[in-house]
DNA sequence: GTGAAAGCGCTAACAT
DNA sequence: ATGTTAGCGCTTTCAC
């Protein structure tokens, strides 16, 4: 591949000009600049932009760093950030952890390594003070964290209020009659499964109920984990709760698997609400009741936020915690129906 | 951020042997390898990755460029070539086109300036003799195509046999005992749709139908076109097809959304099959009969055939076209009903 | 407006 | 085994 200094000799002017020409810094005389275009042009030039960022020390690249590509969640959120770093003249790589702790480390090494201007994480870590990698990841460009914010790093940060968006399905769910209601959640080490595991006791505290240990399902990303969890709570008999809250998309697709499973219905035999959308949400019927998190604008704040960061420094002050809002979106699977004790059955039809 | 210079002035060394330590090239004594991983612990040292890629003219990272990261077919092809990549010490970045050809052309020019050792390529484009574009890609690191593969571009391809997966979706629906079958695609500026309605025709023909205009229903990714056709062609009424096939996953769903609002059931009022498998497949009642695509595979083994093209270079030979088989998964939508005229009906209930 | 030259951080060939 | 040095391709003073 051709370089500026061969350019030069073809358009038989120094390297120097040709850097002006190529980068626009400085004025260069029309008749000089059509010679060097022309170079380029006949030796199909490409700036290297790996010598160029060795000496300007800026790659004018992002990098997001994701758990798990194939979970629609995390593309939305690509796509937000994605096109915050393009208004902002930057490029978004995308680096899939496969929801693994020691991966995520090594290649946020790598990234920090290759010197990208500032790393949007959705960490498969829930707590960072657990060895001692913590000083890895303070020194190097910005890390923002986004959707999950991880314990001990003390970073920037985008996220949705939780806790307030369990609380607002529980509510909901309260609202509707139910008194018996069940969450499952994700893996609790996650801060966010946690500050949600906190809503719905808050939703039921403030109406008076007490929580069970029975009726919460914590569970994992492993959807055969979620299905015994489902499995062993559906199995309550006419004892079931009238409703399950899901904590995550993830979770709640696994979830109606099993309660479909289980030849149960929604809401007629048990109540359902979740937050996230659920992929090919419109085809359930009855629809599903949703706490819908704005997926697509936490990316592109995020990333904006992250710019700030990059751009300002120190002088922004201590790490910037941001929460968005939810917003309940009511649909028929969270309806309250009376029913007999007896109704309670399981099967395993399909 | 510390440079082995600085290293070497702690550790009492010279910058070559701390270079020496830490990419491991040659040996190093015990003694001074102490002295300097103690000086890197220290001062949180991170190789500038930069600075090596300039002078080993090589950055251990393949790209890989979608059109679509929220289309969930994209992120089961990520994780292929992630895995493969992975497997051979390379890094992996994930870059997202929208789906749009200009755009695509910038990001693709980025990354041969960012030097990636080469780029799996799932092009936007169709055909990359319009423009003047196709220089940019012939010289620099590598690029195969993957899934899509655009006509004019003359690289390593890996792709599925589209042609035959149509064929043989349609070959069922015809065993199913259909006569008349309609077919929706994608643009068909793209090859791989194109091959695929081809297989659509070519089935036919072997069946000795003759195929109608009027049921093939060209449409793109955009949600509204896909409806608008589906609504022509239902609107048939007894005329209307008694199977429909639709050549990938994104519109089928559409298409399925359109049935559905229409008013009809499969395969009672139309028989339904399609390539890919659909987001929560398992959950359409009845199931959707589906020609599966290894799509993972796909991914992974483009990875693997782009490795071998940046190891061996042009001792390889010429560009490579690879084809993987997909395969026919029966299930309940594709069954043949019969059906009285007089029950073709169409009507907008939910 | 243009050219000359230094140097970003690293590796690798060579000298010791 | 370790030190010295040149140079990867670029940007950016600083002269002219």
């Amino acid at each position: 591949m051709a370089t500026q200094k061969e350019l030069a000799e073809i358009a038989g002017v120094s390297a120097g000009t040709v850097s002006n020409v190529v980068s626009g810094s400085t004025r260069v005389s029309d008749h000089t600049r059509k010679k060097v275009l022309e170079a380029i042009r006949k030796l199909d030039y490409r700036p290297n932009l790996i010598a160029r960022s060795l000496k300007t020390n800026r790659t004018n690249t992002l990098a997001i760093v994701i758990p798990e590509i194939t979970n629609p969640f995390f593309p939305k959120l690509v796509c937000g950030a994605g096109l915050a770093a393009r208004e902002h003249g930057r490029f978004l790589i995308v680096v899939d952890t496969d929801e693994d702790a020691a991966l995520e480390l090594e290649l946020i090494s790598i990234l920090q390594s290759q010197r990208v201007d500032g790393i949007l994480l959705v960490s498969a870590t829930g707590d960072w003070n657990v060895g001692d990698n913590l000083a890895l990841l303070q020194s190097g460009p910005p890390i923002l964290c986004l959707d999950r914010v991880p314990r001990g790093l003390n970073v920037d940060s985008v996220s949705v209020d939780n806790r307030a968006a369990a609380a607002m399905g529980v509510a909901h769910l309260l609202s509707m009659g139910h008194r018996r209601i069940a969450v499952i959640t994700g893996p609790l080490n996650l801060t966010h499964e946690n500050e949600r595991l906190s809503g719905y006791r808050q939703a039921l505290q403030r109406a008076g109920i007490k929580t069970q240990d029975s009726l919460i399902w914590a569970s994992t990303f492993d959807p055969r984990a979620i299905e015994e969890a489902c499995h062993k709570g559906l199995l309550l008999g006419s004892d079931r709760p009238s409703a399950l809250f899901s904590t995550n998309g993830f979770v709640a697709l696994e979830a109606l698997r099993s309660i479909y499973a289980a030849g149960l219905r929604t809401p007629e035999d048990i109540a359902f609400t979740t937050i996230d959308e659920i992929a090919a949400a419109d085809f359930f019927q009855p629809a599903i009741t949703s706490v819908v998190q704005p997926i697509f604008e936490m990316g592109y704040r995020a990333a904006e936020a992250l710019l700030e960061r990059i751009e300002k420094g120190d002088a922004l002050g201590a790490p910037r915690k941001e929460r968005l809002s939810p917003k309940l979106v009511v649909r028929a699977s969270s309806s309250f129906v009376h029913r007999a004790p007896s109704r309670g059955r399981v099967s395993n039809e399909g």
